[in-house]
DNA sequence: ACCCGTCAAGTCCGG
DNA sequence: CCGGACTTGACGGGT
């Protein structure tokens, strides 16, 4: 078994958390500073608990430097911020715990719209900045879902296409999605097949818009690098649709690793309500089980 | 200390 | 054309 695991953003109290939110009337050199420091202390400690838990992977927040992409967030705020960040890039590389990011609803390449498109890119170069200016290696993806219908998947998907082939700077670190809605496993296959951008699969998306798949094309997406899964369990009855439970249940990561099979490393975020806890309890009942994850090289720290 | 209105951004749906 | 849902909690001003 070479599966490891991992948490996203925070931890389930949020005493440790990297996606602070801020007012935008609130924004000032000062107030952003403040709330970035918090971010990267907590980032740092967020790795070395994933570290003690044995985890792979990490999704750092969004919201790390609150409104970076804004029109009025101040170019030179980014000399001080990138003057505490890059210092972190060697602590960070020393963990070897694997970091992502995966910007929100509002990323929308496909948008018919110009200027959410623009939005979208700007928010994009952002996240890419992070992770260059932490010294991380490619496989530090930036996940993103395909967007929108407006009424016309097939046109809808060429002008997601036709966004990343304009910006050739995104395939340096953009991954797709499957979502719960529109776009499945089998669209993000044959999209990132046609871009050469790999497919992150997320089983729960998956689970309520199925779709028929070659994982073995989905992996190859990958050229070698190590896939990012995402999994999540349904709350059950009479909850809202797509809504995450506070655990995994067993069952689903099973079902996942039936699917997964012998094909080597994988990277699996929990998208669980409770985090740390959920894959604590993940993690002791397959101990319990005798089925063995893959740890990072920092653990036992 | 606690309450509760408000919060950058997009898209879809129903009225 | 508009408001609500989605998701979803957390911020922060007012008490």
């Amino acid at each position: 078994m070479s599966i490891g695991l991992g948490i996203f953003c925070s931890t389930s109290d949020n005493t440790l958390n990297t996606n602070r939110k801020m007012r935008l009337s609130k924004l000032s050199r000062e107030t952003l500073l403040k709330t970035f420091k918090e971010n990267l202390r907590d980032f740092i400690e967020l790795l070395k608990l994933s570290c003690s838990m044995g985890l792979t992977i990490f999704r750092l927040g969004s919201n790390f430097i609150p409104f970076a992409s804004h029109e009025r967030f101040d170019e030179s705020w980014l000399l001080e911020v990138e003057s505490r960040l890059r210092p972190a890039a060697r602590e960070v590389k020393r963990y070897g715990v694997r970091i992502t990011m995966h910007p929100g609803q509002y990323v929308v390449l496909n948008s018919p719209r110009v200027k959410v498109v623009d939005r979208s890119l700007r928010e994009l170069a952002y996240h890419f900045w992070v992770l260059d200016t932490l010294g991380l290696p490619r496989e530090s993806i930036v996940v993103v879902h395909l967007g929108g219908l407006y009424g016309d998947k097939r046109e809808a998907l060429r002008r997601f296409e036709r966004t990343v082939e304009e910006n050739e700077w995104l395939a340096r670190r953009l991954a797709i999605e499957n979502d719960e809605r529109y776009y499945t496993a089998a669209d993000a296959v044959m999209a990132g097949e046609r871009l050469g951008l790999p497919v992150v699969f997320d089983y729960y998306h998956h689970k309520l818009n199925p779709s028929t798949f070659d994982m073995d094309r989905l992996v190859d997406t990958w050229r070698g690098a190590i896939p990012e899964f995402h999994l999540s369990s349904s709350p059950g009855s009479s909850r809202r649709f797509g809504e995450h439970a506070d655990f995994v249940r067993l069952d689903d990561f099973l079902e996942l690793v039936e699917l997964w099979g012998d094909r080597g490393m994988l990277d699996v975020i929990v998208e669980s309500k409770k985090k740390e806890k959920a894959v604590a309890k993940l993690i002791e009942e397959l101990e319990h089980r005798g089925i063995k994850l893959r740890k990072p090289p920092c653990y036992p720290s």
